[in-house]
RNA sequence: CGGAGUGUAGCGCAGCCUGGUAGCGCACCUGCUUCGGGAGCAGGGGGUCGCAAGUUCGAAUCUUGCCACUCCGACCA
């Protein structure tokens, strides 16, 4: 993409709405706009982040054996009274009447929906277990949205919805996500640490929070400093066999939100030295509530013996919106945004120094449609302007690469190629910064 | 929903106390000079001062009501 024909728009002064330095720097670069309090506009290169998270979860949710369906963002109360939870749901719940004066709802999740259709759908334990999920818009009316998309009021959240004959069963659909997400968040330069939570509204038995460490968290939690640094499960993980170690692994030392905390086990459990109470970021919570849903809403299959048996139930959500705003807490210097290179808006910045001299503006020409060719998505700087302008927005957007394309360079016959992250700068030829991006670019893509 | 604040150009702000018809920085447009890291000079465009009513000869400024947004608390992916 040729900066000079994007829609960027660059904030150099601090909206003085953003309290938190990912809300900032989403305005500041240009990613988001708030149209009213929670809800906001997803412009190009935030626009971009948001799809490449929620590709990674996608990819992650396939991998583990969940099917994607798309259910609408519009609900009929109807389903919910069979639930039980249109009166149960308060205020948060957006109602509004359609012009029959039918009672409907934008979502704030979907167990009921997913239920019925899933009933609707099945009759046989043949048909199971199976793992329903999709990737849509969420209203949650907020009393108090804040935090710019960390705590909105419209998100983009992946919910999944297993469906399993038998408590057992449902414990391996359970371990199934629970082992997804390590992956998923892994493979966004996340440490992601499951913590004990509390089930909620939702309900239910057992239930995980997916939590990152970061100072601006809204909760307090205490884990063992060993989950911090935690092996994550490779890409060639069998989920079809038992998952049951791994979660014990990851389970098995002491890790808890605020809510679940119990200080007198933290400092039985843990030693000193290895004790963390910092501040998280919940990025994913994942439930298993048996029959919950699937008793009040009919949703049975038929047994071997010829007995109804009602479905047992989990569900997982990953807020994608979310993790937007929380990998920007994550990743981020006074300089501005270090992207992790899987969901960097653009791999690599191309800078041309002094756009309009024939040889550089050649230099940068080859050089975009190469990098193009070897699959790194590059945002050129082509704009015949001030160059001191550019570079601290290629550093404020964050790209993790920047190639630097300058006459006097050239004159040696090479460019610089520089690390957001480290800042560490290298001269090159145009042909080993082209290897050298490519190559980081396909390594950043893999789990570290 | 309780408490506290803020609304003036795209963003950041001054002006309001002590009414006289709007200003600064950045951004934007034009020209010239510049050009290896947030350029300089000159010229210029853009605002019914959140909305409504009131007081007044006259309201960004005073009064009342409403709306929006933000922060702290309670609540939550």
């Amino acid at each position: 993409m040729r900066l000079s024909r994007y829609f960027l728009p660059i904030l150099r002064d601090t909206p003085k709405e953003a309290e938190i330095v990912s809300h900032q720097l989403m305005l500041r670069t240009g990613m988001i706009r708030q149209s009213s309090a929670g809800i906001y506009s997803w412009l190009p290169a935030g626009f971009r982040v948001l799809k490449k998270i929620e590709q990674i979860v996608r990819e992650e949710q396939n991998r583990a054996g969940a099917i994607e369906v798309l259910m609408p963002t519009v609900q009929s109360a109807d389903l919910w009274r069979e639930s039980g939870r249109y009166e149960a749901y308060g205020k948060e719940m957006l109602r509004f009447p359609d012009r029959h004066d039918r009672e409907m709802l934008y979502g704030p999740t979907n167990e009921e929906l997913i239920t019925a259709i899933f009933r609707d759908g099945v009759r046989s334990y043949k048909d199971l277990p199976r793992n329903l999920y999709h990737i849509q818009w969420k209203f949650r009316d907020e009393v108090r949205p804040r935090f710019g998309v960390m705590r909105g009021r419209e998100f983009l959240m992946k919910d999944a919805y297993s469906f399993d004959l038998s408590p057992e069963e449902g414990k391996r659909a359970y371990n199934r996500m629970f082992v997804a997400y390590l992956r998923t968040f892994a493979r966004m330069g996340l440490k992601s640490i499951p913590m004990a939570a509390e089930s909620g509204p939702i309900g239910g038995s057992l239930s995980h929070e997916f939590v990152i460490l970061a100072e601006t968290g809204e909760s307090k939690v205490y884990c063992h400093g060993d989950l911090v640094a935690g092996t994550v499960p490779a890409a060639d993980t069998d989920f079809d066999s038992d998952l049951e170690p791994i979660f014990k692994t990851w389970t098995s030392k002491y890790a808890a939100t605020d809510d679940q905390h119990d200080a007198a086990r933290f400092e039985r459990e843990v030693p000193k030295e290895k004790r963390v109470e910092a501040r998280g970021i919940e990025i994913g919570h994942i439930f298993f509530f048996g029959t919950k849903y699937s008793e009040p809403l009919g949703c049975r299959v038929q047994g071997p013996d010829g007995k109804m048996i009602t479905v047992q139930m989990g569900s997982y959500g990953v807020g994608v919106s979310r993790l937007v705003g929380a990998i920007i807490e994550a990743c981020h210097d006074d300089a501005g945004i270090v992207w992790p290179i899987p969901v960097a808006p653009f791999h690599a910045g191309l800078v041309n120094l002094k756009a309009g001299d024939k040889a550089t503006d050649a230099a940068c020409e080859d050089l975009y449609a190469k990098l193009g060719t070897a699959g790194v998505d590059v945002l050129y700087d082509d704009q015949d302007e001030r160059a001191g302008a550019k570079f601290t927005g290629m550093d404020l957007v964050g790209l993790p690469l920047q190639v630097i394309v300058g006459p006097k360079g050239l004159k040696d016959g090479t460019v610089e190629v520089k690390d957001r992250k480290s800042g560490a700068r290298e001269t090159l030829t145009p042909e080993a910064a082209l290897a050298k991006v490519a190559a980081a670019v396909a390594a950043g893509d893999r789990i570290a």
